[in-house]
RNA sequence: GUCCCCAUCGUCUAGUCUGGCCUAGGACACCGCCCUUUCAAGGCGGUAACAUGGGUUCAAAUCCCAUUGGGGACGCCA
């Protein structure tokens, strides 16, 4: 019988959940759900200065509406100091860590140093055998690194990565205020909560034999390691504000549904062969670290732009609405307490589906629907609400008017009618009455949008269409 | 500067571990055609890549080395 598979995802909460993050948290889960396991949210706050109520509740609000739900946490690592305490003093107590009395701005300046000749930038050391404490200075604790040999990271995505023990640093595990520094906290967390899989980010790689060591100096094995390559905008950089949108919650609020998001960042790094396109189920199911990659990816918003009109394509209609209304009721095109019939509604989605990317498009189209006046594109009226197009408008109109079933069908036969008299092409007359009705020069099929419409509302947008080419003649 | 990682179309990637089935496949974007009442969606087709140089081998995108390029880390941040 093998262990259950523990992950967590530790996110400090100086920023919104972006972008990255979300992939790691994402790919933990799913490795969580494949194999069964528990996914741990922790929380790590230790940088006080930086980390923020607003941002923990961010964070937790970005993976809820990504729908990676933890099954433990979330943990906060300044409710836990006391942990960390006792684990430090032991090695401590062991000689495998000592007090440095070193002041930060010596040390600094021997950092530059060390970078402007070349040399390792490395603490030297020189507070290792001290015997006594130096009064009156407040200490940090380091840890005592091996200065010999090398530290081998066995890693899922990486392989084997040697460091040599001399390039590793005496790292500082607690701040001259007593506080826990990142490399002690991860490391007693993930013993403590029984992580037997650490995936994340490989702007950790680096780290990861500093843990190494720790772990072994209190006594445990280490936990396997997956070290996901970094996500890096159009110009090859990291990923950072300055190329555009990087907060989950901003894709949210542009109209992204979750699982578009959630399909496009799985393959950013991780594939199955050439499907693009995966239910959560899928993912689950299929997902293995063995098939992400190693190298780094660009995020690129065209290729998410175009899984979401997918996933807007292929949900089903009445599910698709409970995700516009929030976006029609912001827009102020409906009000929260008279929200159009579910029926029609959906009727109306169906129209615009694989006519929108987002769902801010698709409520967008919406209001022509739903809203009491057309606004006209100002090109498109000129164009087709004008002499020409009147006398068909009136045609239309008037044989729109002793139309007792206006179904789309129905529609179709009245402008059929109308064009065979004239011996016109359909696209003489739906251009004018998509003006009319729609102000714009795209929309879904003309009868579709009339029968949605209705016939009340039809003939009144093709009277004021009529009354304002006649306004713009006079 | 030191250490670490990475390298297939513009981008995401399949193929690399286990060399031959690769005349290098799919997807986004782009271009063309078809469908068509507009706009889409859809269908069909097209442009486009194994970074470079050395090896190893009958055979290399695949293994090895070097170079180059990109990224990351080097904090009393995480």
């Amino acid at each position: 019988m093998t262990e259950k598979a523990r992950v967590r995802f530790a996110p400090s909460p100086t920023g919104f959940l972006h972008i990255g993050g979300a992939r790691t948290a994402l790919f933990n889960w799913l490795y969580a759900r494949h194999n069964n396991g528990i996914f741990v949210l922790r929380i790590e706050d230790t940088d006080r200065t930086r980390s923020t109520e607003e941002y923990i509740e961010a964070i937790i609000e970005g993976m809820k509406w990504l729908g990676l739900d933890w099954d433990e946490g979330p943990f906060r690592q300044t409710e836990r100091f006391d942990i960390y305490r006792n684990y430090g003093d032991k090695l401590i107590n062991e000689g495998k860590a000592y007090y440095c009395y070193c002041p930060p701005e010596e040390l600094e300046s021997r950092r530059k140093d060390a970078m402007s000749q070349g040399r390792p930038v490395k603490y030297d050391g020189r507070c290792r055998d001290l015997d006594k404490p130096v009064p009156g200075v407040k200490a940090v604790v380091r840890f005592r690194m091996p200065r010999e040999g090398q530290t081998v990271v066995d890693d899922l995505i990486k392989g084997k990565v040697i460091f040599e023990n001399s390039q590793l640093d005496d790292l500082i595990i607690f701040r001259s205020d007593g506080t826990p520094t990142y490399n002690l906290t991860v490391v007693v967390d993930d013993i403590d909560m029984s992580i037997n899989c650490v995936i994340r980010g490989d702007d950790h790689l680096n780290n990861t034999p500093k843990q190494i060591q720790l772990y072994s100096a209190f006594g445990y094995s280490v936990p396997k390691f997956a070290h996901l390559p970094m996500i890096l905008g159009s110009d090859k950089a990291r990923l950072s504000k300055r190329h555009g949108a990087t907060s989950v919650m901003a894709y949210h609020e542009t109209g992204y549904m979750p699982d578009a998001l959630i399909n496009y960042l799985v393959r950013l790094g991780w594939s199955h062969g050439d499907q693009e396109i995966f239910s959560r189920e899928e993912l689950i199911e299929k997902f293995s670290l063995e098939n992400v990659g190693g190298s780094s990816a660009v995020f690129n918003p065209e290729k998410l732009l175009w899984l979401n009109s997918q996933y807007i394509i292929n949900t089903d209609p009445g599910r698709l609405s409970d995700f516009v209304i929030p976006f029609l009721v912001k827009k102020g095109i409906v009000k929260e307490d008279k929200l159009p019939d579910k029926g029609w509604l959906s009727k109306a989605i169906i129209t615009l589906q694989e006519r929108s990317k987002t769902l801010l498009e698709l409520a967008d189209s919406l209001s022509y629907y739903i809203d009491e006046e057309v606004d006209y594109n100002e090109n498109a009226k000129t164009r087709f609400l004008n002499e020409k197009s009147r006398d068909l408008l009136i045609e239309i109109k008037d044989s729109l008017a002793s139309t007792s079933d206006f179904s789309a069908s129905e529609i179709e036969k009245a402008f059929r009618l109308i064009t065979e008299k004239n011996n016109i092409k359909l696209g003489k007359l739906a251009q004018p009455v998509r003006v009319a009705v729609t102000g714009k020069t795209e929309s879904p099929g003309i009868f579709e949008v009339l029968e949605i419409i209705g016939k009340e509302k039809t003939l009144r947008r093709l009277d004021k269409a009529i009354e304002t080419i006649k306004e713009s003649q006079g």
